[in-house]
DNA sequence: AATGAATGAGATTTCATTCAT
DNA sequence: TATGAATGAAATCTCATTCAT
């Protein structure tokens, strides 16, 4: 029997690129320094990889797969403000403790490097938000808007203060953070008659 | 800096850079195809800058100029609210007819290949947004909140939905483009007693 | 040398790597796709042969070897005409069948991949065919040239006729064969006084 | 003005490329040998060759124009039997002179690394030799056979003696090489009634 | 003995920058 | 000043070989 293929090294050289692309500023990360930080050798990147466009891509999937699970949507049991809330904040949340996840995200998610069914896949896991937020719309208690353009201001509202956060540590501090969720449900509320 | 030799030239550079930029990814651009495609040899491009890093530095500053400056803040003349949606849509105007600037700058603001002198000066170009802002909040206007917190929502909700006409064009129609405007000014208005 | 330990592997193997070369073009085989073409593990390779130059020398002698025992000398019964005729012919034969063989023999008998042992050794596989030639001038009925020199025009003459098979099938049909075998022996018989 | 591009400078690569492919058994060349062979640097040959496919490729052809170039084909000005003799020496002698050559051509003619393309141009170069052949047909002076088989013979032929050259110098001595003439002529010659 | 994942030296190729013209 | 061929350091990728299982 050969050694069996260590799927945590896979995790290492996910969690290995990820530290690389921020650290290297997100323009660009080297299969060798990858392989450094995982601790194996450059060789073995291309056991688990066809090539460097795949990792990152598998890479990519990966990382979106773990931030968009932490949009915390249950069944619903309690008001949509409260259950909207509660998403929004573990979303934030996730954000706050891996401002590196979300970053690479948002830069590759528009970037040339990854196919579009890369893009699509990831997408994916969205589909429990999508729902959400369909269902919200349907009970009247959000802005009836193409779904696409509700989610881009919720999440992007999570991505700019994470942003925010990395230049400015410190400006969302608790009060803030309270404000800016109860700005985002006043933005996508609606208004009964 | 570039040396203005020749500032029709640097126009050609920066505007072929720009389009390699949104071609090639946003991941990489050669500084043998920026040369070609500004029709000058790749050598003259170090007549006008020391190398890549400062072209990518001086490119970032023209582009957020002018990004930046579609922010058509006016004297107080009218309400906030009449301003406020004036200046919104000026700005998704721009960004509307340049995705590719907007792009630009939102790629490689988070990007090690900025100097923080850049990154500073960059955001001189706000400044009267800004004042707008603190304005606008003195006058009881818009929440209380740390400007750079407002700024993130306002220009971030622009950049988001801009992002989103490249992927479906189409989403951002007249109804949809009205109900975001009202959407943002909701969250960032002020609610009185 | 392989070590004998399986010898229908090992045949596995020859046969597997012979496959290789001729769709990889002679250029380049890969010890991974031999291993998967022959059915073992890349490992296992190693049990049988040292390395890759061991392979391709123990290649060598097997097919040279099978290659060689296709001209059917026999003991003079027949006249040397008769004898020559039969022995091109049934060299054209197993090079017609196998034109894999033939080509990788003569690809790699000039290649530094070979040991001159190897190529020693190859040789001794022509011992028979040496005789009969020899023979043949003693009986006066060959040239009297140097053996090699005319063992490189009859073999060689094989070989060209089999590239040309390989290239533009059909060309040599059967009337273009017996052409090639006279005119083979109009160059190599002795004109007596 | 820029350094226009050195031509003689591909003439360079391709001396070098040659010597390499011999030194290292027509195996494998380094393109990083190459260059420093060559005395330029391994970068430059990228502005020569699209990638080492390509060089192999142009080398082939260079060296296939030189030395099919070497089949002195004049007007038809003496007997078919005296030009005949003329070419086959002249061709002899070229590929006694630069064996390294006549076994590039002969090694990779069925290599899968040169492109149809190129093999198709290299014949281009025989044309001449073609049109000899054919003549010498028509005059009734050689076979009525097709014409590849003929090549094939005569110019086998000189590859096989010379690759004697190569193994056994010595082996070709005045007497063997006129003897060899002989033989081919006697070979090709069409017998008249 | 057999396996095939892992290795890493070494190959090819790229591209920012220089420099002869 | 302008040119673009030339450079070579550094990146990606390959593959013969090893070795834990």
């Amino acid at each position: 029997m050969p050694r069996p293929k260590d799927h945590s090294k896979v995790e290492n050289i996910y969690q290995a690129a990820l530290q690389l692309v921020i650290r290297r500023g997100f323009n660009e990360f080297r299969m060798a320094d990858v392989a450094k930080a995982a601790g194996v050798a450059t060789g073995s990147l291309y056991t688990y990889f066809r090539n460097k466009e795949e990792l990152v891509n598998a890479l990519f999937l990966d990382t979106a797969q773990q931030l968009y699970s932490s949009l915390q949507v249950e069944k619903r049991t309690e008001t949509t403000h409260y259950h909207f809330m509660k998403i929004w904040t573990s979303y934030y949340n996730y954000c706050f403790v891996h401002p590196d996840h979300m970053l690479f995200i948002d830069q590759y998610q528009h970037s040339g490097f990854l196919s579009d069914e890369t893009k699509n896949e990831a997408k994916l896991h969205l589909k429990s938000f999508d729902d959400f937020l369909h269902h919200a719309q349907e009970y009247g208690d959000l802005r009836m808007l193409n779904l696409e353009v509700l989610k881009a201001l919720i999440l992007g509202s999570v991505h700019e203060f994470t942003k925010l956060n990395i230049e400015h540590p410190g400006t969302m501090d608790f009060h803030a953070l309270e404000t800016c969720k109860e700005m985002i449900w006043e933005a996508v509320k609606e208004r009964r008659a």
